[in-house]
DNA sequence: CTTTGAATTTGACCTGCGTCAAAAAAGTTC
DNA sequence: GAACTTTTTTGACGCAGGTCAAATTCAAAG
């Protein structure tokens, strides 16, 4: 894999925020690479996870496992900061699972390191505060269109708001993510 | 009414994270009395409020106007912090309305005095980066409710989460929240 | 390639909950 | 407390979308 000064994952943190060489290099040093196959799981329910990862290429998604049945509530990907936030802002077990849709390439960091970066380096500080913030409007909106809108028009959203995971996740994972009926999301489609 | 140092705002917050006298201070200097009644509005869409209110007393709805329809999104009350996240995190209008269901009693402060406070004070910082997390909490935990439960489900966590809310609001507006009709609410409730 | 299992499509049927409407109850105003 | 408004309750009915099941397409592994 490129370095981390030269990466996607890095132009995605600068679009998002200023962040200087400096705190680059304060990142960088706690870095180390790693990369999951398809299908393998990042996060686990009911388990301490300890990292963080910093996504560079690939697709993962994030579910609920509730009464046996999987709820999909967010996908990442290239750009995307995975962790459970259970245990980093209240040191419990995650109760989420993240699972690489494709094959991923990612930097882990130690939740701890992670912290450690947030509360002494302004910059990153804002960084985090900023995707927290992005996620939680997300999660607003899509909160709102499951109260107001049909199926039907939920799904154009979608779309246009995520053309490339549209195409990128399997029907049932988008699906599940929309709350519908698999069968329901390929009518719509079709 | 009483002293900020008094108020039951106050050991709300210290129920969330330790303040010390010294922070308590900084930001009492900013407050300023003021009272809501009965279907007084708090925020509008649309429009810019420059304040944000600590809630002492009364009960607050906060709601979304979507092809004319209202759709309620959470409720504040004592101890609750209301603002608009759209104006003091992305300098935009605000989209929600928040509208007094109980005549309410709060102090407010400018949106500059707050930021600069959670810029400088890592205390006040604190409280507010976990308030914001708690919210996101909650709004995740409504979402997943949303997605796999039935509705009579869903109005038995609402009720054994926020007993004090389900009574104190009107059903109208609880229905809403839980994204099912009055008339579906009113048949449960019996 | 072939096999095997998973994901998607399609059809038939069914039901939870919304819609509409009207009556009853509760709250407001003068 | 009478007139009016708003909220809640109740009933009849319909439909969006879920469930079940079978058929088909796709994908991974040997």
């Amino acid at each position: 894999m490129i370095g981390f000064t030269e990466s996607l994952f890095l132009k995605s943190m600068r679009k998002i925020c200023p962040i200087s060489d400096g705190s680059v290099a304060l990142m960088a040093a706690r870095l180390e690479e790693c990369s999951f196959a398809k299908k393998d799981m990042i996060l686990r329910a009911g388990v301490y996870s300890r990292y963080a990862w910093l996504v560079e290429k690939g697709l993962i998604r994030h579910f609920w496992l509730y009464d046996g049945k999987e709820t999909v509530t967010s996908f990442s990907t290239e750009g995307g900061l995975i962790f459970s936030m259970d245990e980093l802002y209240y040191g419990r077990k995650s109760e989420e699972f993240a699972q690489a849709v494709e094959a991923v390439e990612a930097w882990r960091i130690p939740l701890a390191d992670l912290e450690a970066l947030f509360r002494e380096n302004i910059e990153l500080c804002n960084w985090g505060r900023l995707i927290h913030q992005n996620e939680y409007r997300r999660l607003h909106r899509s909160h709102m269109e499951r109260l107001t809108m049909p199926a039907e028009r939920r799904y154009e959203m979608f779309r246009a708001q995520f053309p490339e995971i549209c195409s990128r996740a399997p029907l049932g994972d988008i699906a599940s993510y929309l709350g519908m009926d698999p069968s329901t999301l390929s009518r719509i489609r079709s």
